[in-house]
Order: structure tokens, then C-alpha cells, then sequence
DNA sequence: GTGGTCTAGACCACA
DNA sequence: GTGGTCTAGACCACC
């Protein structure tokens, strides 16, 4: 698992290591049971602060994709779901995106294409 | 065109007002050429400041969905197309919320229908 | 609402914060749509860090008991519900405590009168 | 009697042995002159540290739930009783989980129905 | 060793 | 003014 963080970026780091933490999990390269990087370790790599670290690790314990394990630390888990509410925010979050590139001149079938190659990337369930 | 304001959402109120406009161009109810309300006018609809609706609006401009017209105002143009730039951008944006889907056991082509769903909303191009 | 915190107890800062705010709530004190004083209102009013306040207000947005509001700060709402998840801590919360009562020979009846007399503080559904 | 662990429960594992024997004692399963598994024994069929386990008896100990005999080691016992200051304890303990199912839309005739169907399967005083 | 809590203080984004 | 993010560093609980 490679991470890799900007820092002049706009988006947050503690949401730069959660994604990244979920692209992992969709590519296959984060199986349940795996154990994550301790929190001090993954911060001193980064030359970044542990709370930051820590924010990423409890959003995504609390979105179900981690857990922590008494011994272990944070674990790969497969909690998360996705329920009503979140292909609610899921279509919330894509309308923006999909509307802005629409409206700069894509054709429909062009940005479906975008989609679709990013999808493929993920790991085929078995 | 209706806005629709959540003061309680975490997307920025500036935002909110840039996204449904750029959705508005999407879906056909704004239309090159259009004037936009005045700043004046959508800050006391509303009850927010007038900084906050100048700075949408005043991205919007910068991105090409907005011209300000000396006498009309803003109006909507359409200057705004879709170069490399913005295609490594939008696959970045994607890119985190595909992977979220599918984490939670979505699979492939469920997700490739939302997207085309909200896509087929838009209207198509004359 | 007036908050007690006691600084030596092993329950941490921002829990007792978070549990005396569900209190109010429950005892009719805290109503829907009140504003909640200023993370840094009430922790320099306890002479406590900014954070530990930040955290038990995050943590009661998460669980649907506050919300941000862009201009008031954080807001009483009423999003939180008892799913069947609930239930099922609830009674993974319950049972050690009544069974602990149960084991120094309480009575089942005195120990539910005591559940009564706490509930029967609550403000009554209108 | 039959323990269960949970690694990733936020709940320590020394508290979660100390609950369970509890239980233990108001299901009727652990009845008084039991004599309880070895420390060392305890630990290896849980795969956990000698330490952990020795801290929930000789927490059991001081509530009066276990005695050490000299050579049956510990053995259960009844010398815990509810003196008034359990009672505080167990108020301060019942009344933030009461109000936070009775902030979630729950009634109180609800509420107490669950404590009853717990306090049900206590075993009765002979 | 691990994570959990708390502090003190800085800087930024938003309205 | 509000909350949001990040840092640096301390001390504790648990295993």
C-alpha cells in the first residue's frame, strides 16, 4: 500500500489518506483482515502530525471499512454498506461533477467512458 | 431557476450556488445568453451576503459559465470546454467516489447506471 | 443548560459533555433549533481545550443530535432515531449494569423503579 | 459457563470477562462456591495476557464478587451488596443511556419493556 | 508496543 | 465572529 499525499492540495490531508485508503480497498491491494500501518508509524513516514493520521483512521472506522483490533491495531474490515442514504449522497456527489462536464461540451457516452475505465481498475469480486 | 440553499450542509453556501447553476446549463434551464439575477437580487432572496454570491458567480466566470455583461450583468455563456486539464481533474474527483461505491459492494455496473441516469437528465445537445 | 464536569472522573472530558447534552435534550432543556454555545464559548467557559469540546460536539452530529449550521455553529436537531442497531446496544449497554444490580441482591422491581423515576424526568412527548 | 471476547470492541477486555462472570452470577450459571477456571488457564484458552485476566478477578475480588481460597483459587462468592452509594453509581450510570433512547423517539414504556425483558432472564432468588 | 485523551497554540475558510 | 485543519507534545490505558 503506497500513499501518496500533497501537500499544496486544497483537499484535506486526513481525506487524501481516507480515499486513498478506499482506492486500495476497490483495487484489491487492502484485504479484509489486513493489518493498517500504526498511527505513529504512517505519521513519522509522512513527516505529518499523528492526530491527522488518526482523523483518517476513526472516518473510516466509522464508515465501516476499518476497525480496531485490541492487539492489532486498525484492521481491514468490511463493514461498510451502501444503503439508501448512501446512493443518496453518492448520486449528490456525482451530479456536480457529471453536470460540470457536461457542460463543458462532453458527450454523454464519453464521460460514461471515464467511468467505466476507472471501474474496471477495481478488483473483480470473486 | 430555483436554488436551493442547505445552511446546514458542509459544501460551502458559494458552492452550493456554483454547482446549480453549472447544473442548471447541464439540464437546459439556463441557456447562453441568459441574465443572470443580480448579486443584489439572489443575496436578499436568500438572506446570505453578497460576497458569498459574488464569489460563485465570480467562479464561474473564471471557469467560462459566466460573462459580466456592462449593463446586464452576469450573463451565461458558454466558454467553458473540457481540455486535458480538466479531464486528469475530473478522474481525480471520480476517482474517490467510484471507489467508495464499490467498496461498499456495489458492483460494476450499478454504479455505471446511476451515472447515467443522472447523465440522461441532461439535456441533449442541439 | 447548565454543564457539570467533573475533572477526576475516569469518564472522559467530552463524553460527560456529550451524555449531559442528551440529557438536556431529553429533559426537555435543549429543544430542536436551539443554538449550542460556541466551541470556544464553552470550553473557555470550563477551562477546557477547544478540542475536547469539538469532539463531543462532533460526535453527537455524528449520532444526529446536532448540526452545523454555516452561521449559527452547531444546533440542537432531532436526526437521531432507534434503529434496530440501537436496540442492540442498548441492551449490550443495559445488561452488565442491571446484572451487576441484579447480583448485590436488588430486587428485579427495584431496579425497574429506579429506570422509572429517571425516565419519568423526561420531558413528555407533545 | 461460556466467555466471549471481543477483540475489536471498544470495551477493554479485562471489562468484558469482569461483565460476563457478573452476568454469570445473575443468570444463575456461576453459583456461590464455583470455583472459577485458573488465571493461567483462562488466558492460554483465550489466546490473552495472564495480566488481563488477573485484573478482572481481582476486580471481582474488590466488588465482592470473588474470594481467593488457598488452594481452589478463585471461587465465587456473594459479598457484593448494593449499599447506597451503588445505587448513586448505578443511576449515573442508567441515566445518560435512558435519555439517549428516550432523545431517539423512544417511549418510556418502550425503554423500561427492554430493561424488564433483561432483568426477566435473571435467574429468581431462591 | 498499540491507541485514547487532553492541552496549547497556529492558521485558514466561511459568512 | 464561527468552525475546520494541522502541529507539537504530554500522559494514560491497555495488552
Amino acid at each position: 500500500m503506497l500513499l501518496k499525499i500533497e501537500f499544496e492540495s486544497d483537499v484535506p490531508i486526513y481525506t487524501q489518506i481516507k480515499n486513498q485508503i478506499i482506492e486500495g480497498i476497490a483495487l484489491g491491494i487492502l484485504k479484509e483482515g489486513d493489518e493498517m500501518p500504526s498511527i505513529r508509524q504512517l505519521a513519522s513516514d509522512f513527516g505529518i502530525n499523528l492526530h491527522t493520521v488518526k482523523k483518517a483512521y476513526d472516518l473510516l472506522k466509522d464508515e465501516g471499512f476499518l476497525n480496531v483490533h485490541r492487539r492489532k491495531g486498525y484492521v481491514v474490515t468490511k463493514n461498510a454498506f451502501a444503503d439508501d442514504n448512501f446512493i443518496e449522497e453518492l448520486k449528490k456527489d456525482l451530479q456536480p461533477i457529471l453536470a460540470n462536464a457536461y457542460s463543458r461540451g462532453m458527450m454523454q457516452d464519453e464521460i460514461l467512458t471515464i467511468c467505466e475505465e476507472i471501474l474496471r481498475k477495481f478488483k473483480n469480486k470473486e
